[in-house]
DNA sequence: TAGATTGTTAATCGATTAACAATC
DNA sequence: TAGATTGTTAATCGATTAACAATC
């Protein structure tokens, strides 16, 4: 095993071994080669073997491996067994599609609350989450100290309000306001999504569908 | 100009590349060297003027970049002036939030209208957009030739749904299903927007923040 | 045992960075 | 003109792939 900084790339292919894994799991497989995972996944052979030496040996020669233990050692390696907890700050349309369809437990994570700024949802319940009212934000992070908050907010509010949550101890941000957030505290973390990135890379590709062959 | 193959590192890249440039842009800002603008995105200024040639010579030595233009000539490569149209599958709580929040405009594309299977939504309009019975989604598609098709539909039916569409020449799909799709068609793509995989990113990151030292 | 498949080392390939002549 | 900054070539760095001894 070697013992050495894990590159980002090795990192974003961890939840998609993860993901498929979890599938031929819930298929019923026992157990696959390097080979045939690298087959369904599209990659190398070389290239998995190579990633998971990053965190230890977890196959068998002439074997391979045992596709229930790869999957929760790679769940472990990913935290899923960690029991973070988080909060959604802002129950919008998003918010409130995430409370409903997104399976947090699957992943470990545990929705504690959600807050927003809405007469109408506060004291709501979205999915057995009750909303809060935003005022009650800080006192309630202070107190009860998420791992993770999920930012469904206005872009406009959306680093001033990680500052301040950062500065109650929040680790990391599920952020979905298309803004970069950034931070000078050491050891806290931000998953941007841009939805707008993704789709204007859609755009890029069936502008030029030649380029690829 | 180097005329090769365009990396994907490069591709994705030039999302971002529009977003910094759009927000100097609407800040009044007129001209920007490689230097200053790598500081803000924090990448080499190099990298910068290597993914930008694979393009085209957008600067003028000594002076930089004129940033509407680069702005403009970036969002051209990215297909943004292409009138690119787009339909919605699903228009649930997450494909309620893309109608009502995302400004598909801004990217350059038009959304025709949307499909849902509940007939309360039927009939009904989302920030203009209406909402059409699944039965008309072929013969919609047929007649009016969308090029994109947002997916937020139950995973299931996502893979033989795209298989559908692809079949009456939609060429790109913007699928939010946690479903990897694929296609034998060529000059057809897929962004599949794994939120699981985000989530798991970060897990993995505030799990182990003495590694990024 | 023989065959299969691992983990790891070495080789290759590609992407990033540095350097610099060209020139606005 | 002198200074600044490009586009591009060359150097470096890192990631992917290939090869193979170890071994189940």
């Amino acid at each position: 095993m070697k013992k050495q900084k894990v590159s980002d790339a090795v990192i974003h292919r961890l939840p998609r071994y993860y993901r498929y894994l979890d599938e031929l799991h819930n298929k019923g497989v026992v157990r696959i080669s390097s080979n045939s995972l690298g087959q369904k996944m599209d990659i190398t052979a070389s290239q998995i073997r190579q990633d998971l030496s990053c965190f230890g040996e977890f196959g068998q020669q002439g074997y391979g491996y045992n596709v229930a233990e790869l999957r929760s050692e790679i769940g472990h390696i990913l935290g899923i067994d960690s029991g973070y907890r988080l909060i959604v700050v802002g129950a919008g349309h998003l918010g409130h599609a995430l409370l409903q369809n997104f399976d947090f437990q699957k992943v470990g994570f545990q929705v504690d609350t959600a807050f927003d700024v809405s007469p109408a949802l506060i004291g709501t319940k979205i999915h057995d989450v009750t909303i809060r009212p935003m005022e009650e934000l800080e006192h309630y992070v202070e107190e009860y100290h998420p791992n993770v908050a999920v930012l469904t907010v206005p872009q406009s509010v959306a680093q001033p309000l990680a500052d301040r949550l950062i500065a109650l101890g929040v680790k990391g941000f599920w952020n979905f306001t298309n803004v970069e957030l950034s931070t000078q505290t050491k050891g806290v973390f931000f998953e941007d999504i841009h939805f707008v990135d993704t789709l204007l890379t859609l755009s890029y590709r069936i502008s030029r569908p030649e380029e690829l062959y």
